[in-house]
Parts: C-alpha cells; sequence; structure tokens
DNA sequence: CGCATAGTTGAGCACAATCAAACTTTGTGG
DNA sequence: CCACAAAGTTTGATTGTGCTCAACTATGCG
C-alpha cells in the first residue's frame, strides 16, 4: 500500500485494517517530484494534502532579505501538509530538497472520512500535532542551544524518525542536502555550520559528508544536544536505548 | 457562555449555534489558579484539556541546566493543551503566568463530539494548528531574528492575539510577566532582554513596563519584526491595517 | 575543458552571554 | 506607615560565539 509507513512506530498499531484501507484509498499516485521543486507556495489556496513515499521535503519561510529559515523537514510517511486540511492555506512554503514521491488526497475525500470515521479522524488529527510537537522541539534547539548543539539535535531527531521507517541504521542514513540547507534548518550561516560540522567531526560524534550521515557516537551526540525522543512519541517498542543510556 | 471567546476573530463564525452550544455544554468552570502554577506535567498521562478563560498561561521546555525555554504563550479564549486529546500525554509543561482562570473539557466528553459533530471536530482540530502555526512562526523569530527583532514580533504577535478576544485596544494591552519570562521566550538573557527592550523605548517603539506594553508606533515595530501577520489567520473582518500599512 | 555549485579556510567585527554589583519596586508584618 | 525582605530591574566590564566578507578549493556536469 502506498500509506504503509504511515505513523509506522508511532500509534499506527491502533487503526483498523479497515480505517488504513479507507485511508489508502483516497490517496492518489506515486508522483515523482523533482529535487527543489517548491510543492505549496504560502497563502495560496491548498485542496489537497501530500503524502511524501520518499525523499526529502522541507518546509520554510523567508525573511525580508529571502533568507529561508526552515520550520520542518519531512521524511518518508509523513503527511506533509495534512494541517492544510482544516486550515484550507498555509502560512509557509513547501519544496523538494531531494528528488521525492508524493501522492495526494482530496479535502473533498478526506471529509468523507472525518464524517464516517471518527478514529481515524483522531489519528489524522494526531499525526498532523506530532508536526507541531517537532515544531515545539526545534523551538528549544533554536532558543537554547549552540550551534554544535543545534546541529547535534536535528541528526538525532532525524535518526530517530528514520529508524521508524527504516530509513536509518546504525546510526547511518542518506540526507541529500546541501550545508547550506543544514544551517538554515538550524539558524545558522552555512559557513558557521561548516565549521561546526567539522568540530562535531573532529570529535568523533558525527559525520555528514556527501549527502550521507554517519553517527559515530549516538550517546554523546545526544548529551550535547540535549535530546530527549519522547517528543516523537515513538512507539514504546520502538528501541531508543541508544539514545536514552 | 464560558466558550465566548474560542476562535474569536479566527473562524468561530462558520461553527453553527448547536455546535458551539454541545462545546459550551461539556466544558467545566470557572476554577482560579494563582500565578505560578504548574497545571501539567510532561509526560503525565492527560484525560482532560483546559480552556483558558482569563489571563495568561505558557508552555514551556526545560535544557539540561533547568534554563526554561518558553515554546507558546496563550491567551484568553485559547483551548492550552486541546492536542493532549489526540496525543494522551504532552511533551512539555504547562503553568499559569500571572493568576489565571480556567475551565475542563474531559477527553471522553469530546469523544462524544468527534464521533457527532464532524464540522465542530474540524474546528477544534484547527484550533490546535493556530497552535502549530505559532510554533512555526516562534521558529522563524528566533532562526532568523535578533534581540530586538524577537521581542517587537513577539509584541506585534501579542497584540494582534489580544485585539481579537478584544484585550487589546490602540497598542495597549496588560501583559503581567517579568522581563526573564520574556526572554525566556526569546531565547536572549535576562540583561539583554533589559537592553532590549531600553533600545526599543528609546526607539519610541514600544514600552514594557510593570506588566503593561504600550506600542508607539506599530509600523515601525512590525518592519523591525519583520512581522506579517497571516500565520494567526485573522478573519478578513479585523483590522490589521495598523500592521500591514 | 569550462562553468556552476558546494564546501573550506582566514581575519576582523558585532551582538549577545556572563559575571558582578547596585538599585528599584513590591509585598509583608510590625 | 514604616522597616524589611524578596523579587525584579538596571548598569558596567569582560568574554565568547557566530556573522561578514573575501579568497580559495573541490566536485560534478555539459
Amino acid at each position: 500500500m502506498l500509506t504503509d509507513l504511515f505513523l509506522a512506530g508511532r500509534g499506527r498499531g491502533v487503526i483498523s485494517p479497515e480505517d488504513l484501507a479507507a485511508l489508502d484509498a483516497i490517496v492518489s499516485g506515486p508522483h515523482e517530484v523533482p529535487a527543489r521543486t517548491t510543492l505549496i507556495r504560502r497563502g495560496e489556496p491548498v485542496e489537497r494534502s501530500t503524502y511524501l513515499l520518499d525523499g526529502y521535503v522541507c518546509r520554510y519561510m523567508d525573511d525580508r532579505q529571502g533568507h529561508r529559515q526552515l520550520v520542518a523537514i519531512q521524511v518518508p510517511g509523513d503527511f506533509i501538509d495534512l494541517h492544510a486540511y482544516p486550515m484550507k492555506r498555509l502560512d509557509h512554503d513547501v519544496a523538494t530538497l531531494g528528488p521525492a514521491r508524493v501522492a495526494y488526497a482530496d479535502h473533498r475525500a478526506i471529509d468523507k472520512l472525518v464524517r464516517e470515521r471518527p478514529m481515524l479522524t483522531r489519528m489524522l488529527w494526531y499525526s498532523t500535532l506530532l508536526d507541531a510537537a517537532m515544531h515545539r522541539e526545534w523551538i528549544f534547539r533554536l532558543g537554547r542551544l549552540g550551534a554544535n548543539g543545534r546541529i547535534a539535535h536535528l541528526m538525532c531527531e532525524l535518526d530517530v524518525r528514520l529508524s521508524m521507517v527504516g530509513l536509518s541504521k546504525d546510526g547511518r542514513f542518506s540526507l541529500p542536502i546541501t550545508q547550506m540547507d543544514l544551517a538554515e534548518a538550524c539558524g545558522v550561516t552555512n559557513v558557521h555550520a561548516n565549521r561546526t560540522l567539522r568540530a562535531l567531526r573532529d570529535r568523533d560524534l558525527m559525520t555528514f559528508k556527501s549527502g550521507e550521515v554517519v553517527i559515530h557516537n549516538l550517546k554523546a551526540l545526544a548529551a550535547l544536544a540535549e535530546f530527549e525522543p519522547e517528543y516523537l512519541y515513538a512507539d514504546w517498542s520502538v528501541d531508543l536505548s541508544q539514545v536514552e543510556g
């Protein structure tokens, strides 16, 4: 099914097979989207929502000088802009980072699910609130951590999230973004992101090179990041012992 | 009604009178809560949600040294922790700033609304996504603005939100918090928040003194803050001309 | 090969943190 | 109403983190 990864590791298990089938029935895809492509521009009316099958998508806002601030990075299994369903328009832009594969769900079809399937509705609602929880952690990251901690924290988050959908193994995952993207997610300049990455590499914590992340010492990285994964609401069965140790 | 301010100026109009009555019927209050009181601690199971009638409530997370980072400030009319309904526990703490009056809605009662009232459900969902939209803007604030802009931006946001519930008039509103609270919301030290407030006062932009905010030059303040109020999803009828001019 | 994009390094500067101390306001009990 | 304590605000001096600007190197692609 297209939606096989939806809420994987995060409460998917409580959704009934009928509800899962109903959800899968309303998404159409896959559709290929090239790298660096804008999917949705802020303010435009939105009548469908986008489910990410493969690749990475970011949500961002521009400041007055045109500098981007990423506010979210979406990974496969995420309903990127399901919040557009109740809101009808978005307050930010959405774009692919690398090449991606997506599927679409019309809001009219979601209306039907909401009318007929309260439990599924609750889980769709829940999935949008997971994004909000990550937003809050990003606020913490920017408000309380220095550059080292910010980058370390983002990498810890991505490691856990990608693990839940089977895309990170032993602290290794693909992340086809530039240092500039990383800087824009962490509220630092690309120059400083570069120096920070070198510092993390020199301390044998992690490496980020040509779109590949290797975490060498997750425990130390998580300590530096003050990373506590509860906000990701992983199922108890998901192994976080490496981080929490 | 207790819930008279719910979504005031932000789509309340599309909720039917029956739905409004049904919502009002499940909240019980008012309950008085003293200043500086913890309402919910992170991780604890939550079985009811809290609606703010009067006063200010903050949501926050602590770093390893015990320093707080505020991730949200709630104003009257906000359903503070409605996101706990789908999530069942919170990833952050919730506490009053000044003294507050609240009402409670049991999650079992919300279950019933969700089963019977799809349109109201959608609006409840929507209200939690307004919080997410504000979170995103806070990320932008911390990631892209300096101390001046951060404080200016927060004040602009509060002015608009309080205007929607009738608590800000002509750029004047009560904000019974300390400079320390303000600093914790903006990711700066209290010392620097103090210096920044003086700078804003010296430039005749705004004054914050003994819990009272007076905005002297909203246009210039909003410009400094790069404040664009669309993310607050105000009804078209709400007057934002002072800001957008 | 030539160009464009991304990454790397250095020097100087600016903003904000830290530390420390004085001062002011607020609230309380005598 | 005053004395006192506690909390909050203000100021100064110093340090440090991260930004700016600029040059240079790698990498990949037509």
